[in-house]
DNA sequence: CGACTTGCGTTCCGTCATGGAACGGATGGA
DNA sequence: TCCATCCGTTCCATGACGGAACGCAAGTCG
């Protein structure tokens, strides 16, 4: 029967959560990201920096890039080398890592508190991530959203075809 | 903690991201606590709309709840047979996905749109999550985050040093 | 009563991703 | 010339993953 075991992908599900979490759901590309937004550039940094191997960290980074959400820019030319940058789409995950963050702080911070406070620049405070509605700007609570099929809804897909 | 005795433990790193990539981080704890929000509590159930192989089912429901994040609810006891309900914690993860949800539809989604709409019943519009600052409450954007070590912080980990 | 179904796992096993470590190769500096 | 930097690639042992079959307790149907 020769079935492949490989991770089953979900990135062509019919749910963005699953398509998301393809790319996301993946502890080493949230770090890498993490470690791309806080300045981290090069192969080396990344490497040393989250003790990723280096094997691993070139097909994580390539997958990033392939993803649109790293780019490659070279830095020099001679020995060819080039660094990686966050594109748009990945400086646009930040606002996840930092729901993340809070939701982290919140249950699974130890009796010192956060490691880490994110301060504010815009308003000059430290602050947490809150997500809110985009409508009423609420923060938003599982038991008042209902899912419904949109206009990219498909339900030709085997598993998941609810919701 | 982790089920994983060889993958790389993130869950005593001085980082909150770390520490909740360390259970976020991985596709199908984020698609059952998905499950779990939308009503999913058992065990075939979640095996049926995920596809997700029934040993691999067994090690992540424990995992979350070990962690937490789902409760083991016993609904009948001559056979005794329990379901899997999200914790106040659990829930508390809802807002992470919908930001997912919403980074997914801008820049996953096909030409149909996104595939699930998200119906807010407390304002009663259709809506998507947006990260705010608790302060202030205007959007995040990664270039107005400054990381600061907090009173959690501590330099004696090896990798990751670098806040 | 026996066969079948439901619900919830466990066991077995082949395959593939993971991660540690060593190697390589182009360049610049001592 | 020897060494260091930077960015990978290759090799290999291990173990996580996933498919499929099995187990088991209780209810249901004929």
């Amino acid at each position: 029967m020769l079935v492949d075991a490989k991770r089953v992908d979900t990135s062509d599900w019919p749910c963005t959560i699953a398509r998301s979490a393809a790319v996301l759901g993946d502890h080493w590309n949230l770090l890498l990201v993490r470690q791309a937004c806080l300045g981290t550039r090069r192969f080396d940094d990344f490497q040393r920096e989250l003790g990723i191997g280096r094997n691993i960290l070139t097909r994580r980074l390539n997958q990033l890039v392939d993803e649109g959400i790293m780019q490659r820019v070279e830095y020099q030319s001679h020995p060819p080398r080039s660094e990686y940058r966050l594109t748009q789409q990945g400086r646009e995950v930040y606002p996840i890592l930092a729901a993340m963050a809070a939701w982290g702080d919140r249950w699974l911070s130890g009796p010192d508190g956060t490691p880490l406070v994110l301060h504010h620049t815009a308003c000059d405070h430290d602050m947490h991530a809150v997500v809110v509605c985009s409508v009423c700007d609420e923060p938003i609570d599982v038991q008042e959203i209902k899912a419904q099929p949109g206009p990219g809804y498909r339900a030709d897909h085997e598993p998941s075809a609810t919701v």
